[in-house]
DNA sequence: CCATGTGTATCAATACAACAATACACATGG
DNA sequence: CCATGTGTATTGTTGTATTGATACACATGG
C-alpha cells in the first residue's frame, strides 16, 4: 500500500489516528488490503500527510492490538498473515450500522422523505459523487 | 418541548453540549419545534439527564448566538420568532451532506453493494427499527 | 559492520469537556 | 412584595485525549 492511498483530513474532528484506524479496519475487511501486504511506514506517512510519526504508530500498534497488522522487525508494518480479511457482507455490514443508526435519526428529526435520503445516499454510492 | 424528548448520551464521544445543540439544530430546521415554543430549563434537562446545569446552559447559548433561540428574561429559553423554522427540504438535505458522504465512503471501503446499504437504511427510516 | 530504515517508549504540552459551587440579574406570579 | 424560577458569569478542578519532540532498540542489507 502507499502513503498516498491514505484519506487523512487534518482539519477534520475526527482525530487522526483514529481516521487511519477505521479506514485501515474497512479496507482490511472489504478485502483491498490482503494478508501481507506491506503498509506505508510511519515516516513516509507523516512525511506525506505532514502529521507527526507518532501519530501514526499509535494508529498501527492499536491495529496491531486488533490482530488485524503484524510487526515485520526492522522492515515495517503488514496484514497480518491471521487477519480476518475480506469479511462476509454480513459482518462488513455491521460496521456501518452506527452511521446508519445516526443518519436515519437526524433525518427524522430534519422531517426528510426517506425517498429523497435514498436517493441522494444512491447517487454518491455509485457515481462515488 | 419537553426534557425527556431530548435524546442524550453521556458515554458518547461527541460532547454533550453539541449533542443538545445539533438535534435542537435539526428539530427546528424540520420543523417540529416551532417558533416561540418553550425550551425545557436548563435545571430541568440537567436533572432529568443527570448532568451539569452549565453544559445544557452551554448548548442554550450557543443556539441563541445562531439565533434559532431567545433568551425570554425570567422565563427561559424559546425558539425565537425569527428563527429560519421549517426549511425547505433542499436545505435540510445540506445538513445530512457531510455524514451521507462518511456513509459512502465507508460502504465504498468495505466493497459494500449499493443494493445492501440502501435496503438497510430504508428499513431504518420507515420502521425506525 | 554499520548506515539506514523500521516501530515505539517516554515525557511534555496543550486543549477540551464536564463538573462543582457560587453568586448574580432578572421577570414572573401568587 | 417577594419567594421562586429563569439563564449566566465566574472560578477552579478533574479527567481525558490528542499531538508532538526526543531518544532508543532493533533488523535489514549493501
Amino acid at each position: 500500500m502507499d502513503a498516498s492511498s491514505l484519506t487523512i483530513a487534518p482539519g477534520a474532528p475526527e482525530p487522526i489516528y483514529r481516521q487511519i484506524v477505521e479506514q485501515v479496519r474497512r479496507l482490511i475487511a472489504g478485502g483491498q488490503l490482503p494478508p501481507g501486504e506491506l503498509m506505508p511506514s510511519v515516516r513516509e506517512v507523516a512525511g506525506f500527510h505532514a502529521i507527526n510519526p507518532m501519530t501514526v504508530s499509535r494508529a498501527y500498534s492499536l491495529l496491531e492490538g486488533e490482530g488485524l497488522l503484524e510487526r515485520l522487525r526492522g522492515t515495517g508494518m503488514a496484514v497480518a498473515q491471521s487477519a480476518r480479511s475480506a469479511r462476509p457482507e454480513a459482518e462488513r455490514m455491521s460496521l456501518i450500522e452506527p452511521r446508519l443508526h445516526e443518519l436515519a435519526r437526524a433525518a427524522r428529526e430534519l422531517e426528510l422523505p426517506a425517498s429523497r435520503v435514498l436517493r441522494r445516499l444512491d447517487q454518491l454510492l455509485e457515481n462515488g459523487e
